[in-house]
DNA sequence: AACTGATATGTATGCGCTTACATCAAGCAA
DNA sequence: TTGCTTGATGTAAGCGCATACATATCAGTT
């Protein structure tokens, strides 16, 4: 050990060279002994290992970083960690990549797109060689800083037809459509919607075109007095059903919710209100939570499998980031669970 | 620019000596400009901030590392991201570290404690420069490497009284008791435990204790058959509680859930089996869910502050990486939030 | 005018590692 | 034997930056 610098316990970091020094060889082979294995004859191998070992060595992420230019970092940006979907989708991406030795920074925008831009510039000059993006809709120039370094992305969750980014995930416009046509066939012709925020979030805002659309096609529209926006908290599904059932005009007949935590807001409401679910109202959710098939009458909902977008995520950029130009990836499938929160529209 | 290499769009990634060159100043003014602004006049940080940003510059993150001996990354070890416990945790520690622009990486252990000593090896390689780590029972080495690195670390989520470690958390063994209490003061007597899994788990081992310490007081003591440890699941506790309540015996008139999930599991299961909650059976969660304000009736549960454990340990590591010594951390409160799920014990 | 001290900037070294290239030894064909 | 090839190892040059130290500048003193 040749330097000054103590580390917090006194003792010295060992470096390289302690490790050849104690291996009897060069720096070079203790590099190679570990990067390069197949070409360190085997007994030479075992010395070195055997010195790093003893020396407690590790290779210095800095320098190896800077002499061969690879950081083996990758960034995810997500709204929030607070939600199941971008929790597993995180989880799974990262068991993906630690599996080939990639490191998964992660940032969360907090539904901000200032926000966004800033963690992606950070994770940019923490040197991350990939990015998987949750949705589309960013600051201008957020894709734009990422192309101008060269660093490959996916964009993940929403899977919409025409983007031009690689994505992977569902067509959310699909998957609303596939709701609406279960509805449209028990019968239901008088529809509410609550749902989360939509601004800056592409995915909320396709399931809305999907919906309308699909309603649009049997000539139906949601009355302005039937749509509530808010918190995708179960407290303002329960609010938003009260205030849709009370408002003037026609009830609906089915509710539909962005998510299961307000679809059982409304369950808990309707409950409230005496209504009984699912003979005078039908009430949909999305995502297949834990608690979708527990609760009374069980959640007829829309299952996401969030594990799959994130292995998939991290298989496609680990083929970009061996060099592979990988074709783009094909759209995941979401999936009606019919269960009994849905039923026929009530005779009038 | 002077170098050959080219990023993966052609351009030429722009080093501090450019940067330098554009501004008419030396890579040593470049360098400060960006982290000792006040060393430099304000005229010339204003050149080379312009300069930076005309080129796209940011310090490459291994060259600053390097020379600085700071790598500004922090590491965090946790079971998984799939529990909201541990997941606001994260980010809150995230966003407060973040402010002081130390970046974290995450390790989950998913329950193993061979592979949480790996994460805490690799983040090590990774050169973090402090750690927080979920509870403190694990395998002998893993705190052992982490002082011999001289990081600083901390334990969450717990708070032992004795515990060798600095902490940031509550006191699992106090929290039960609490919990216990408040069923005594209700006249229960016969008590069942429904929880998660306890192998490797200090937190759920805390609990037990403090439970069976507080039932012992009184001369009580949990009847085998009416003990179940699983999955935290709402399906585990439904279960659960059938199988408890069809064991022979004395029927218990309370039941301890190790969480919200495993309490609204068998919430649902008592009303299955027509048990007027909390009339014939008392039922009680752990971590006070946004579900469990939702049941039916609502649960009485404990409260904790997960960003707030977060945030502390945030600032206690951060206080150890400015040079500081600082003073453990005082036990968070963890707060009973009694609600309709428990009640008197029903009269023999 | 000469000197002092404070402040701003430049010079040059090295952080710990990887890797292109040089070297060397050994095996083999001629 | 010689020359050539192949594979294993060593040599040494950076990678991009921060920073100790040297130097320059300038205001304020005497």
């Amino acid at each position: 050990m040749s330097r000054g610098v103590k580390d917090g316990n006194g003792h010295l970091a060992p470096r390289a060279l302690d490790v050849a020094a104690l291996a009897g060889v060069s720096t070079a082979t203790v590099s190679r002994a570990f990067n390069a294995p197949e070409k360190v004859a085997p007994e030479i191998r075992k010395k070195v290992l055997q010195a790093a070992a003893e020396l407690g060595w590790m290779p210095h992420p800095a320098g190896a970083a800077l002499a061969s230019r690879r950081t083996w970092l990758a960034g995810v940006l997500i709204p929030t960690l607070d939600n199941d979907v971008f929790a597993s989708q995180v989880g799974a991406l990262q068991t993906r990549l630690s599996a080939d030795g990639v490191t998964v920074l992660i940032g969360c925008s907090n539904y901000d797109a200032d926000q966004a831009v800033n963690q992606v510039r950070t994770m940019l000059a923490r040197g991350v060689e990939a990015l998987a993006i949750v949705g589309e809709s960013h600051r201008p120039g957020l894709f734009e800083t990422i192309t101008a370094r060269g660093v490959p992305y996916v964009v993940t969750y929403s899977h919409r037809p025409g983007s031009p980014h690689p994505c992977v995930g569902f067509d959310n416009a699909a998957a609303f459509r596939r709701i609406a046509r279960h509805l449209l066939e028990l019968g239901h012709r008088d529809f509410a919607l609550i749902h989360q925020p939509s601004i800056d979030n592409d995915r909320v805002v396709a399931r809305l075109e999907g919906l309308r659309e699909t309603l649009a096609e049997e000539g139906l529209a949601l009355r302005p007095q039937h749509v509530r926006e808010g918190p995708s908290s179960i407290v303002f599904g329960r609010q938003s059903l009260r205030e849709i059932m009370e408002a003037s005009g026609p009830r609906p007949t089915a509710v539909i919710c962005g998510n299961d935590a307000l679809a059982i807001g409304a369950l808990i409401e309707a409950r409230a209100l005496g209504l009984r679910v699912p003979d005078e109202l039908s009430i949909t959710g999305f995502d297949d939570a834990a608690m979708a098939e527990q609760t009374d009458p069980p959640l007829t909902t829309m299952r996401v499998d969030n594990a799959e977008i994130g292995k998939q995520a991290a298989d496609y950029l680990l083929a970009c980031l061996s060099g592979k130009k990988p074709a783009r990836p094909a759209p995941l499938e979401s999936r009606l669970i019919p269960r009994t929160s849905t039923g026929p529209a009530p005779r009038l």
